[in-house]
DNA sequence: GGCACGATGTGA
DNA sequence: CACATCGTGCCG
């Protein structure tokens, strides 16, 4: 059963760590893949220094303005795209960043393996015809651990443990 | 294994 | 000019 509304429209530390083995299903080439999620990482509002809305509401951090339940993606390093889920109720901006899904640990290189990109910016996961999240039973056996890349966040951010992955 | 480095585009 | 990354080349 698909994943909706209610679901996103609840506080980044609660999601997150419940997105971990919610099945990730798009639909490429006439075909639909389906694939377990296994690390997804918070990022918590204007305060959380690591968050991109941290600066503030901009034509890219827009989206995470909205309430739960679309995408945000952003290019990084003029190459990789990165995947996110939009959390919480409007104006409370938060997301949670899809590092890793069975068979492809890494941001960067599970959106090239499933041809995510610019176009999928502010896409309905609880309404597209092309990308969704369907339930299944919670993952219990995960681990918390500080988020990636994020060093110049600077503390108390640094070590916050919002980084969830499967055991 | 681990570390350095470069690719490459965009937002502030 | 930094950036929520990744692959490659080198070391020894």
């Amino acid at each position: 059963m698909r994943l909706g509304d209610n679901f996103f429209i609840r506080d980044v530390l609660d999601v997150a760590p419940e997105l971990l083995g919610k099945i990730l299903v798009i639909k490429k080439d006439d075909s639909i893949i389906q694939f377990p999620i296994t690390e997804v990482e918070a990022y918590r509002g204007e305060a959380d220094r690591a968050c991109h809305a941290s600066k503030g509401r901009t034509a890219r951090t827009e989206i995470m303005y909205h309430q739960g339940g679309v995408i945000y993606v952003y290019l990084i390093y003029g190459m990789y795209w990165m995947l996110n889920f939009v959390t919480g109720v409007a104006n409370q901006p938060q997301a949670a960043l899809i590092r890793g899904i069975e068979g492809f640990d890494g941001p960067g290189k599970l959106t090239k393996q499933l041809s995510i990109n610019k176009s999928f910016y502010g896409e309905n996961l609880c309404h597209s015809q092309r990308i969704w999240l369907e339930d299944s039973k919670s993952v219990k056996d995960f681990i918390a651990t500080p988020r990636i890349g994020i060093d110049y966040a600077g503390e108390p951010w640094i070590s916050k443990p919002w980084r969830f992955s499967t055991t």
